[in-house]
DNA sequence: CGTACATTTGACCAAACGGTTAAAATAAAA
DNA sequence: TTTTATTTTAACCGTTTGGTCAAATGTACG
């Protein structure tokens, strides 16, 4: 993280935090000018309104999760190697962001004209060469046969969601049987990976 | 769905629409009596206040989540089958509810002490017997070593992430490449069975 | 120093919101 | 029908919210 001390990027984390946890909706501007330790009305003489405050949060929001897959899927490896990628570079990512994954999946389904255009623009450049990738190595014979798209679905499925029903699943789990966020992260790595590569073997 | 005309149930009907989709937070009091055809100051009469409405839909909502997983794990069967029958027993559900992961884990984020009571008091029945039952198998045999906790997690997993995150899905995949959502979970069934299947192989 | 410019603040505003109330409309009981 | 109880509504209330503005404070520069 970039240590910043001027107003704007102060003005930024603090609505990163608030945005993050609560929202579009359920966020309010007073809070992310206490988060931030100014007076509101600086809110807006940076950012003119809170949409517009927000839809810089989006982006960057976004960006991270189209960065983190563009990064595992950009080098040259096999499949299997490149899902393995793709679980170190989004459970780092989902450590200290652990409400990222909610918070874009719930402003798609309430604004997805807003989201549409970040996506297809920021997301979509790696995706169909790593789906024939798929498709020839199932040809090969090197994995499993699987349509392309469900295996990247259920990689992202696996590396996900218990990031963002951690909080549920400590509850369900029962006293004791779910670690702490951070330690149990270290445990979906490699419980991801060798999943994923079971389901893969010929 | 029981045809319910009393006042009653359509306010239920009209927040469970509102609520699923915009959450606690950006749900109007408004909306839900223009969704239900009525005055606001009806909602009211029936039920007393904002917060009193919701917390019916979430407990609702949480019934519906924990009847699905008790229902699958219940019957006596092998691992194999019961995570079987909690994809065939969920994306049923999650088909007429394409917003009920998403409202859940967005309450239980805002607001844990709400769901955790009744989480505990309905979720948690027959996981610990299934994950007994997922370490005999392995001891004997039958399935690959795995943690169990994580099986559970990774089945639920491969079912829910997908329903949640399809609106964003549907663009990453780029044109034509997802069809719509009823047959996507048409898709997803096989689909996830065979990844599970495979994936357990001893 | 003084002046021009940018930054920050407290006070304020209009709209939206959840909630209340008294009266109207409807149904049930006599 | 008349009376009583229930259901529904329009109008209203106090608070919260996003946003504005003029004044105050700080900063750079002649």
């Amino acid at each position: 993280m970039v240590k910043d001390t001027t107003t704007e990027s102060i003005i930024l984390e603090a609505a990163r935090t608030v945005f993050l946890k609560k929202g579009m909706a359920g966020a309010r501007m007073q809070e992310i000018a206490d988060e931030a330790g100014i007076n509101k009305a600086l809110l807006h003489y940076y950012y003119r309104s809170k949409e517009k405050l927000f839809d810089r949060i989006l982006e960057e929001a976004i960006g991270q999760i189209a960065d983190g897959l563009n990064k595992a899927l950009e080098e040259e490896q096999s499949v299997t190697l490149k899902l393995f990628a793709l679980v170190e570079v989004y459970l780092n990512v989902l450590r200290d962001n652990r409400y990222l994954p909610l918070f874009v999946l719930n402003e798609m389904n309430l604004n997805p004209e807003k989201i549409t255009a970040l996506i297809e623009r920021k997301i979509a450049k790696h995706i169909p060469g790593f789906l024939k990738q798929v498709r020839e190595e199932v040809e090969q014979g090197l994995i499993a046969p699987i349509h392309p798209m469900h295996l990247l679905l259920n990689a992202l499925s696996l590396i996900i969601f218990p990031v963002a029903a951690y909080p549920v699943l400590s509850k369900i789990g029962g006293a004791g049987e779910l670690p702490v966020f951070e330690a149990f992260l270290d445990e979906r790595k490699p419980g991801i990976k060798q999943f994923i590569t079971h389901a893969l073997r010929p």
